[in-house]
DNA sequence: AATATTAAAACATCTGATCTTTTAATATTT
DNA sequence: AAATATTAAAAGATCAGATGTTTTAATATT
């Protein structure tokens, strides 16, 4: 018998409401916005009891689908996505998946790059301002470990914005934060941080020479730097969580 | 008062264990495969209802961190984040994000090339073989939409598999998936199927010849007349969800 | 007019009972 | 003895309904 059959798993009934209330707003009949039923109606509206809607609604507010407010305004609302909760996603899977530090580097030369290019054709003066700001607050940091961080991914972030590409923006920034957790721990000595604004000075002045080849080098150069510097001062792969907590993961694969 | 205070939000009991046992997972005490009690001891242990830990169940479970089984052996059991899961929570962002096929195609020309770079470095015999059986099949597809679609993937997924990069591997595909179910109402007539066989055609030979140089531009080119393929037949963008439901966004934004 | 109180809507949590699923252990049949 | 059927137990799934908490609108008071 060489049917295929496909497996048939007795749905949960949150599960069933959640598909639904999800299908409903990719098909677009729920709009940003919208107000679901109270727990109360629509437990009854679907026949089920209030815990299993309750169930659902977890599971969408998971999902980053759905706002729930409590009080006399209170509600279910359908949300926009945000890009944290993909972000969060990215981070679970990656910890499991454990990605060494070269594939980081190898896909941030693949992309920044070409981020840069496209950058020194339509930057703006008023762009140059904001990443020659960064990185003289950068500079002017004495010790600063986290703030660092927070200025250098804030340099890239401004870069990929630049070139309008949402899923660039994604890649680049969930690359970017996922690479925090492995430095805070590994490197963030003065030399460190010289290093890292002398990058990003060179590429910042091709920019400004509105110059794609030369800033596509500075950015080669600048994340193999980086690379090596975070080598140089062996370590683990880390990962820190939204509430700060810290994970060495050493699982041999 | 030049002080910055941060919102207090009334934490959720459930959203509160959510946190506990995530952060046990990610800082190794929780391991695959790790079964945590049975509901009635853990919310006994936590002193909250079974709802409250229901709902928190149900949440790890979303995030993809949890699977619960029913039954006797049954029970929740920690589990490795699957390539779906972030798959699905990427779907739901670009479902607002709603990006245009220009992003799609940016990425792709930044990745892709050079990924066929490094397959022509180090590509065997055997993925070769796998590469012309993929073409052949495509070729004798007659009228195959989904079928085209499928080997179209499994092509792009295999090279991006041979430089054994798992994040570049997760962003290759996932734009790969959120791409067919764009191509999928926009065409699938005979001449685009010769046309992107005869892409890979091309990509295969410069690979074979072990020529990163001219497998990067053959890859462009196919990326390229992809999307041009794809402009001729204009259309919303869409999205087809895991259950086959179709959506057809148009919304300005 | 400003402030305090109250009421109501909606979510949050709890208790405890009753299915349903799954499998291990046991009993029965062949 | 082996195959099959039955039973029991563990654990999740669902339900019903009570009670608590938050939030805001409406009202009353100062």
């Amino acid at each position: 018998m060489g049917f295929k059959f496909e497996i048939v798993k007795a749905n949960r009934i949150s599960q069933n409401i959640v598909e639904q209330i999800r299908s409903a707003i990719l098909e677009g009949e729920l709009k940003i916005g919208d107000q679901l039923p109270s727990e109360k109606d629509f437990s009854k509206h679907f026949g089920v009891s209030k815990s299993s809607l309750r169930e659902a609604y977890r599971v969408l507010e998971a999902y980053g689908l759905l706002e729930i407010r409590q009080g006399m305004t209170g509600g279910a609302f359908i949300k926009e996505v945000d890009l944290s909760t993909v972000k969060d996603s990215l981070v679970n899977y990656f910890f499991f998946q454990n990605p060494g530090l070269r594939e980081y580097t190898q896909i941030r030369t693949f992309l920044e790059p070409q981020v840069v290019r496209i950058c020194a054709e339509i930057i703006t003066d008023k762009d140059i301002e904001y990443l020659e700001n960064n990185i003289l607050a950068m500079e002017e940091e004495p010790e600063g470990e986290t703030f660092m961080s927070d200025l250098d991914s804030a340099f890239h972030k401004k870069l990929v914005d630049i070139t309008d590409n949402k899923i660039i923006s994604l890649v680049v920034e969930s690359v970017q934060k996922a690479l925090i957790n492995i430095k805070r721990i590994v490197h963030t000595d003065q030399d460190f941080l010289k290093m890292v604004c002398n990058g990003h000075r060179k590429i910042v002045s091709a920019l400004k020479a509105h110059d794609p080849e030369q800033a596509s080098h500075a950015m080669i150069d600048h994340i193999n730097e980086v690379e090596k510097g975070m080598m140089a001062s062996k370590g683990g792969t880390m990962i820190i969580t939204e509430k700060g907590l810290l994970k060495k993961n050493r699982t041999s694969q």
